[in-house]
DNA sequence: TGCCAGTCAATAGG
DNA sequence: CCTATTGACTGGCA
């Protein structure tokens, strides 16, 4: 029942609205930052950080649903927010209000994002100034749309920040010749993620060797199959505080008392990481590994492209692979920390 | 060195 | 345009 309404310390409370000073930021259009550097406005010359570091508990499941819909009913994108008042890019704002992570697993820069919301929330002219900078910066997209007419391909100066060199440019094929400044950026075929999952589901902590030789099998670059890991990782680990924040959130009736050792029920969302259906139809390989749950596989290849099953429990089995991932990756960290090396077999 | 948390930024859909 | 996804990078830590 707790949850939290306005969970906000005293401390964010933010009466006094910053009188808009000599916003004379303009002409000079997308000029990155405005007032990210934080000398924080209406607080007695506060930085966000000390303030990050005074605020206490602040439910960040709360905040991130009150601004989405603070900016969806105001018809404001993510991309302006997160660069005006986050400072942060707008792939990084649509995955923190997508995904927020609960306040007492953030890092102290972590949090910073969310101590912003949440002065932004209880800034009363908030969403007006936001609304203006989007108006400003219309009109100075139209300003240059017109110019670039009649002249030579203007190669704006700006930082480049929104700048799509595209549209008009008589590009036919990107056939790139530039010089490879622009590292093409690898894009991994469902196939090759799905090779990496199941590796994951054996060993979440690769060995070099392993790593090597998986590189070697998919053709991949090691530091890309290295990356994959990490990230992979660190997204199975956010998925899974998700799954608790819901749970806590979710029933409020009586104790929600989860005997298992892992409280993590509930139906976690469609997730990313959740493939459209796992299963190959070999993979008779799997017999190691510390854990591994037969999960009955299903025939149904369908490739991509699901959203098919219109009623039926599709998720369960991922759950239950992550949940033995999880046991593995926890293993993992029990052995480092024993001094063992090498996190061979065990005998249980 | 390896790991992690945060992010960036290119891209794919809408 | 906008949002979601995701490989790669950065800085901190041990």
């Amino acid at each position: 029942v707790s949850s939290a309404e306005e969970s906000v310390k005293s401390q964010l409370e933010d009466p006094c609205v910053q009188p808009a000073g000599p916003e004379s930021s303009e002409a000079s259009e997308s000029q990155p930052d405005t007032l990210l550097p934080l000398p924080v406005p209406g607080h007695a010359g506060l930085s966000i950080q000390e303030m990050v570091a005074m605020s206490a508990e602040v439910d960040t499941y709360a905040i991130t649903k009150r601004v989405k819909e603070v900016l969806t009913d105001n018809n404001l994108g993510q991309r302006l927010f997160g660069e005006r008042i986050l400072g942060l890019t707008q792939g990084s704002v649509s995955d923190l209000l997508a995904r927020p992570k609960p306040w007492h697993k953030l890092s102290l820069k972590g949090r910073e994002p969310f101590v912003r919301m949440q002065l932004w929330l209880n800034d009363p002219n908030s969403v007006d100034r936001l609304m203006e900078m989007k108006r400003l910066e219309k009109k100075a997209y139209m300003k240059r749309q017109h110019s670039s007419l009649s002249e030579s391909p203007s190669r704006e100066g700006g930082v480049c920040m929104g700048d799509y060199s595209r549209a008009v440019s008589p590009q036919p094929i990107v056939r790139d010749h530039q010089p490879q400044l622009k590292k093409p950026r690898v894009v991994l075929a469902p196939e090759e993620k799905e090779a990496l999952k199941r590796a994951y589901q054996q060993k979440p902590y690769p060995s070099p060797k392993t790593i090597e030789e998986l590189a070697n099998q998919l053709n991949l670059k090691t530091s890309t199959v290295i990356n994959w890991f990490h990230n992979y990782r660190s997204r199975i680990r956010r998925e899974l505080f998700i799954e608790e924040i819901q749970a806590a959130v979710g029933g409020k009736s009586g104790a929600d008392g989860e005997s298992s050792c892992d409280g993590a029920e509930s139906d976690s969302r469609a997730s990313g990481l959740e493939e459209p259906n796992p299963d190959e139809p070999a993979a008779s390989g799997h017999t190691d590994a510390l854990f591994t749950f037969p999960e009955s596989s299903s025939a149904l290849a369908s490739s991509s492209a699901s959203s098919a099953t219109p009623s039926s429990n599709p998720r369960d089995s991922s759950l239950r692979r992550k949940k033995a991932a999880n046991l593995n990756s926890i293993i993992h960290r029990l052995e480092k920390a024993a001094n063992r090396d090498e996190p061979h077999e065990w005998e249980f």
